[in-house]
DNA sequence: TCATTTAATGAACAATCGTTCAAAAGCAAA
DNA sequence: TTTGCTTTTGAACGATTGTTCATTAAATGA
């Protein structure tokens, strides 16, 4: 036993994305408060007991959501500080249309369930997600100063591109009318206009 | 006694308004879930069971709140079918802006509890919503008739627009850094140059 | 003052909530 | 098979849920 490669009995490694995945889409489809641990663990196949041992409460399931999908928005977004403002924006604009698509039920979540998280789990979601706009921000700002963007107010404009984009998740759905291409190209064209570019 | 003119001890005109408000503000600020009969009857400074002489239950207080606000929207939405597109479609900015800054409560239910909401009564308040959309599309169609428009699709762009003004209501506070005025001309601005007008 | 009507109380209901924990079951190494 | 550890069960806990209802209180009209 030299090593004690593995735990033993262990299926923690199988139930435990289960009761993140099941835990997911029941907030999502009903809403933190109306979802009992109990409708977790039938969703799982499992006694509402052994979700605790996967999470310490209700309130870490919710926050261990969000703040895995904020993390990953932020991991993933497109760096290219070298490229031009236009260029950036455009990437951004592309980048946040398609990992919000891709993510309907993390997206719906980290949106709804804001006011369910404890005052200090709040501050920390709301953190990254202040990261998130300013990194828009900034992208508005280097553009404003070059030149190639007319906008007034940099803050408004960020936060109103962002509920912009983000609405697309309250009516796309894959396999509809329009491809996901098509919208990226399409709420590119508001945006480039938007900003004057 | 011919008239019957009022009913007698009667303070179910004073009580049921005052639940109503009570249940506005607990609902926007905790979640239809989170809250319960006991908490908005204690908001009144009243026991839960007097609750029940204003509302047969929970679901008709969060319906009549939600179908409330729709209707309100409908009704002050500014008509002006006479006017230009262009015009039409500024007034409704400015309109939407105004109308919803007034009542962040009533926004916040109507868009986070959609989903608490019975099969039956998130039709009827869908339909509402999809009224109000269509008033907007109706807008750009005839502005990209006319040639004032420069739009692709008028669904997305309706919708992109709305998601767009209601973000205001995210963030904007009375009395903050941006007068209410000053919001409107800069949306105004965007959704002008989004539209190609 | 008295009779009538309405509004509010406060207790009670069955159900469900999040969470805990001793006991049972499952599994891997010895 | 036995030993040791992990995972799950299933019952139990106190609290809280939406709702009902007989009773009490309050207010009005006569």
């Amino acid at each position: 036993m030299k090593h004690m490669a593995r735990t033993q009995g262990s299926h923690s490694d199988i139930t435990g994305p289960r009761v993140r995945a099941a835990a997911l889409k029941l907030f999502a489809r009903g809403g933190y408060a109306a979802v009992s641990m109990r409708a977790i663990a039938a969703e799982v196949g499992v006694q509402a007991g052994a979700l605790y041992n996967y999470t310490p409460d209700k309130q870490s399931l919710l926050f261990d959501l969000m703040s895995a999908h904020m993390t990953e928005l932020l991991d993933q977004t497109p760096d290219g500080s070298d490229a031009d403002p236009r260029a950036q924006l455009h990437s951004f604009v592309d980048f946040h249309i398609r990992f919000h698509a891709d993510r309907p039920d993390e997206v719906f979540i980290a949106y709804m369930e804001l006011r369910n998280l404890t005052e200090e789990n709040f501050a920390r979601i709301e953190a990254l997600r202040r990261q998130y706009e300013d990194h828009l921000e900034d992208i508005l700002r280097s553009g404003v100063s070059s030149g190639v963007f007319n906008v007034r107010d940099t803050k408004i404009v960020t936060l109103a591109i962002i509920a912009m984009l983000t609405g697309v998740n309250t009516w796309f759905r894959a396999g509809g009318r329009l491809s996901l291409d098509e919208v990226v190209t399409q709420y590119w064209d508001m945006v480039r206009k938007a900003v004057g570019a």
